[in-house]
DNA sequence: ACATTGACTAATT
DNA sequence: TAATTAGCCAATG
C-alpha cells in the first residue's frame, strides 16, 4: 500500500462534514475515482481503507467512517457513538448505529 | 508460491 | 432484525 493511497484516504476522510458519515465501500469508490483521474490505477476496496484507517486513521475524524451496516468500527464502537451523539449525527432508534439514509455523506 | 488475516460487503436463511 | 457464507483486495508470514 503506498503512501499516495494513504494520503487519499485520509484526505477524504478529513473532508468529511460534522455530523454526517461515509461508509468503507463509499471511501474506496471515491479514492478508486481519484485514482483513476489522476492517471493511476484503480486499486483498493472496502478492506483496504480499513487497514489505513487501522494504520494511520488516528489523526483524522475515524468516526464519522463506519460500515455498511451503519455500525462504527467493532474496537472502538463506544467511543465513536460517544463522538457521533456529540456532532448531532443522526442514528438508528437505538442509538447503536448511524441512519445512513439520513447521514451518508458524497463529496461535491 | 501458499496460507492467513483484516476498522469489509452482499446475498441468503 | 440478526446470524451465516462466500467473495473480495492487499499485506504479511
Amino acid at each position: 500500500m503506498d503512501d499516495d493511497y494513504v494520503e487519499a484516504v485520509l484526505d477524504l476522510v478529513a473532508r468529511i462534514p460534522a455530523g454526517r458519515a461515509m461508509t468503507y465501500g463509499t471511501v474506496a469508490e471515491v479514492v478508486g475515482d481519484e485514482l483513476a483521474a489522476a492517471g493511476l490505477a484503480r486499486r483498493g476496496g472496502p478492506r483496504q481503507v480499513g487497514q489505513v484507517m487501522a494504520r494511520a486513521g488516528s489523526g483524522v475524524p475515524w468516526w464519522r467512517v463506519v460500515n455498511a451496516a451503519g455500525s462504527p468500527p467493532a474496537r472502538h464502537t463506544t467511543r465513536a457513538l460517544a463522538l457521533l451523539r456529540a456532532e448531532r449525527t443522526p442514528l438508528s432508534a437505538d442509538g447503536t448505529r448511524v441512519a445512513l439514509r439520513a447521514a451518508i455523506w458524497f463529496p461535491d
